[in-house]
DNA sequence: AGGAAGATGCTCT
DNA sequence: GAGCATCTTCCTA
C-alpha cells in the first residue's frame, strides 16, 4: 500500500469514501488482469451508524470490518450477489467503504464474460464484485497483490453527494458519493447537493 | 420507461 | 423465521 494510500484509508471515513473516487481498483485472476475506475461508493460508520453491518457488535462476519485500514470486507447480499468494502480508519472502529460502482478500464471482455452480458458492467456493488471476480473468499484479506487500488489517472470531475441506497436504517446520511456524469443508467437522484473533487 | 416480484443464502432474533 | 448495504426478468404503458 502506497503511503498516500495509507493516508486516505487512515482518514475519516466520508472523507476516505469521496476520496475514493477516481481510484482504480485492480484484480488479476483467470481469465487475465481487470481494472475500473471507482465511480460509486458510500460510508458505513460502526460505531454512529445503524445501517452498518457492524454497528450491532462484533461477529463473525463482521469481524474483518473491525480490522486495520486496508483490509477487504465482502458480504453476500440477498442471498446471491457478493458485495465489497474497504476497511477505513483505526483498528477496531469498524468503519468501511463500500464499493458500488465503477467504470471498467482494462479488460471489459473479462468482464463481460463473468457478467454475461456486455453491459451494465460494474453499475452496482454486486456486479461491480462479479466483474472484477471478487468473492466471500476474500474478505478479511489486506489490499495487496491480487486485489490492489491504484491511484487516478487523472483528477476526479464533480462529485454529487447524496443519501445510501438501498438501506432501511439510518436513511437520511449523506453518505454516498458519485462521480458525475458516471452512467447513462445511474440518473442523478433531484435534490441532490454537488461539490467538487478537485479539493 | 418504469414498477413489481422472484431468486437465494446467510445472519441474527 | 424474518430481514436484508441486490440484480434480473417480466409485465404494463
Amino acid at each position: 500500500m502506497t503511503p498516500e494510500l495509507a493516508v486516505l484509508l487512515a482518514g475519516e471515513v466520508t472523507a476516505a469514501a469521496r476520496g475514493l473516487l477516481g481510484w482504480r481498483l485492480r484484480t488479476e485472476r483467470p481469465p487475465g488482469p481487470t481494472e475500473l475506475v471507482l465511480a460509486e461508493v458510500e460510508a458505513y460508520s460502526g460505531a454512529v451508524d445503524a445501517a452498518a453491518h457492524s454497528f450491532r457488535g462484533r461477529t463473525d462476519r463482521t469481524e474483518p470490518m473491525f480490522g486495520p485500514a486496508g483490509g477487504v470486507y465482502v458480504y453476500r447480499s440477498y442471498g446471491i450477489h457478493w458485495c465489497m468494502n474497504i476497511v477505513v480508519g483505526e483498528e477496531g472502529r469498524a468503519d468501511a467503504v463500500l464499493l458500488r460502482g465503477g467504470r471498467p478500464l482494462v479488460g471489459a471482455d473479462i468482464m463481460a464474460g463473468r457478467r454475461g452480458r456486455d453491459d451494465h458492467l460494474a453499475d452496482g456493488p454486486g456486479k461491480l464484485a462479479q466483474a472484477m471476480a471478487i468473492t466471500g473468499a476474500d474478505t478479511g484479506t489486506m489490499l495487496g497483490d491480487a486485489v490492489r487500488l491504484l491511484p487516478p489517472v487523472e483528477p476526479p470531475g464533480p462529485i454529487d453527494v447524496t443519501t445510501r441506497i438501498g438501506i432501511t436504517k439510518a436513511v437520511e446520511l449523506p453518505w454516498r458519493f458519485v462521480l458525475r456524469h458516471t452512467d447513462a443508467d445511474d440518473p442523478q437522484p433531484p435534490g441532490a447537493s454537488s461539490v467538487t473533487g478537485a479539493e
